[in-house]
DNA sequence: AGTCGATCCTGCAGGC
DNA sequence: TGCCTGCAGGATCGAC
């Protein structure tokens, strides 16, 4: 199996491996391994989309099966060619403008942020673009905005280099420090193959966190909306930009 | 070309 | 009790 940022592909074995089965999971999506004959009561059946047998065997009772299952239906699974990654590697065709992830060795640093710094957007827009960087969601923006003191909203073309350099090295620690917690479970729709959930959600600093106190420095921390979506900052560590604040 | 807001979906929580 | 509204958010699309 292979990854670029949230997408993954099993390579087709046709003897040409020349195409992929391509899954996104989307908000509410799963990758399952299932024993048909013991199917977890947490497994909503109106909600499984695709079911793979994985022993071919004809005894239920054996077989081991992968489900996709999709609550929301923003993931999705789909056939797709494999084309040259330029770096010795092959990526589906749909997803060749994914750029890597941040954890990946061929991340190319000195690329993201030559290109973030030309950005006329706010940071956090930047952040979610997987054009340039890819794996950060919504939680992860948040997280590590708040590690490096940014408000959402602070242009990318104004930031230095060295804040950008800084902001990159936040969201790995925060990818870092997910991973290792087993990510980010809010319900039982945030679980890994096997039906585990995470404990990052423990470790959180600004998602979520609206009316409580700035772990840093005590101030009630807010949500805003953007993007159609929540942002939670400080608003003490996290100052709006004067271009933006209103009035003086 | 770059930027931005709207849109898709379902289940759940909260208000009245 | 039950209806209605808002919210969750990755990725794409059309508008400007």
């Amino acid at each position: 199996m292979s990854r670029r940022g949230k997408y993954l592909w099993f390579v087709l074995d046709d003897g040409t491996a020349e195409r992929a089965l391509v899954a996104h999971l989307g908000m509410s999506g799963q990758l399952l391994l299932i024993d048909p004959a013991d199917v977890p009561e947490r497994v909503r059946m109106n909600h499984v989309r695709v079911t793979f047998d994985l022993t071919g065997s004809r005894d239920l009772s054996e077989a081991r099966q992968l489900w996709f299952v999709d609550q929301r239906t923003f993931g999705g699974l789909f056939v797709d060619d494999l084309v040259d990654d330029g770096a010795g590697g092959a990526v589906p065709m749909s997803i060749c403008h994914i750029a890597r992830d941040p954890l990946d060795p061929l991340f190319d640093e000195a690329r993201f942020v030559r290109e973030l710094r030309k950005r006329e957007s706010g940071i956090k827009r930047a952040l979610l673009d997987q054009s340039l960087i890819s794996g950060v969601g919504n939680i992860y923006a948040d997280e590590a905005l708040w590690r490096s003191r940014l408000h959402f909203d602070r242009s990318c073309s104004r930031l230095s280099r060295s804040v950008v350099t800084g902001l990159l090295e936040a969201v790995r620690d925060v990818m870092v420090e997910a991973l290792a917690e087993g990510g980010t479970s809010f319900d039982d729709l945030y679980v890994n193959v096997n039906g585990e959930s995470g404990y990052f959600d423990r470790s959180l600093h600004a998602y979520g966190r609206a009316g409580d106190p700035c772990d840093r420095c005590g101030r009630t921390m807010v949500r805003e909306s953007f993007m159609n979506r929540s942002s939670f900052r400080c608003p003490n560590c996290q100052r709006r930009p004067r271009s933006l604040e209103t009035g003086t």
